[in-house]
DNA sequence: AAATAAAATTGTAATAGTTACAAAATTATT
DNA sequence: AATAATTTTGTAACTATTACAATTTTATTT
């Protein structure tokens, strides 16, 4: 295990589990879906994991309504996306690698940069109509 | 007021509070300063209409650390930076409007876009030595 | 102007995601 | 084997937000 992160059952199973399953899943999801073959898992120990994992940054965490976390063992460049209506979180490959596209005048010391894009996915959009 | 949206005195409170204040208030923030004006606000009526603004896009719904939203009547082309460690944020321009950058192949309906950054903002990181 | 309908606001209570913390269990080191 | 360090656990607390029904305000109709 890299990033500066040392190995443990618990920890090794949520990677895996991530890197398995690249579907934005929530702290939740996750605890339900690992619970099964680790009875002994405390969601506590998912949160801290997870946690650990993101300030080390070896995943990304994704924020995107305030309603709760989504976490992505793929941190190469590339945008998400949310649906307003079913809440349903995808990947937005982006054309082209990001130049360094802001003014940083001051002395910010920039180390994450993240994009999302809102609307309607195919399925909830179906009979979405634009009014303009 | 424009959006679709009808006046009433809360909302129009609220409204010049973001326009007059272009700090990314959170909503105690924005209902802490205006109850001294207006004793009779309740923070659901905040939240109401905070809510109502964001969905008829007249202000910018600002989610990065999950931990509570944050506000902006700004609604140009532009990206957030949140510092790691005090967690202020503030604007940064982008050197050019961004072009249609992903790659849409399915049907999203696509309406909202959000690009924020994170680090260490010019206070906090002055003691910030890279290990690289 | 009075009566009615519609919309906005309020206040309380509930919800849900997350964190604090101390105890217990596990792992590493001496 | 003994000790120290780390990881995990479980409960309780916290906080931002929402649900909801009641109330107040505003608009519309008679």
């Amino acid at each position: 295990m890299q990033f500066g992160i040392k190995p443990s059952l618990h920890r090794l199973a949520v990677m895996e589990y991530l890197m398995g399953n690249l579907t934005h899943p929530t702290t939740d999801t996750i605890y339900n879906n690992l619970f099964p073959a680790i009875p002994t898992l405390s969601k506590t120990t998912v949160y801290n994991i997870l946690k650990l994992f993101e300030e080390k940054r070896a995943i990304a965490a994704i924020v995107i309504d305030g309603k709760n976390a989504r976490y992505d063992s793929d941190i190469s460049q590339h945008a998400h996306f949310q649906c307003r209506k079913c809440g349903s979180v995808r990947d937005l490959r982006l054309k082209e690698t990001l130049p360094v596209m802001v003014e940083n005048s001051d002395n910010l010391v920039i180390d994450d940069c993240h994009i999302y894009f809102r609307g309607y996915c195919s399925e909830c959009g179906k009979n979405y109509i634009s009014m303009n």
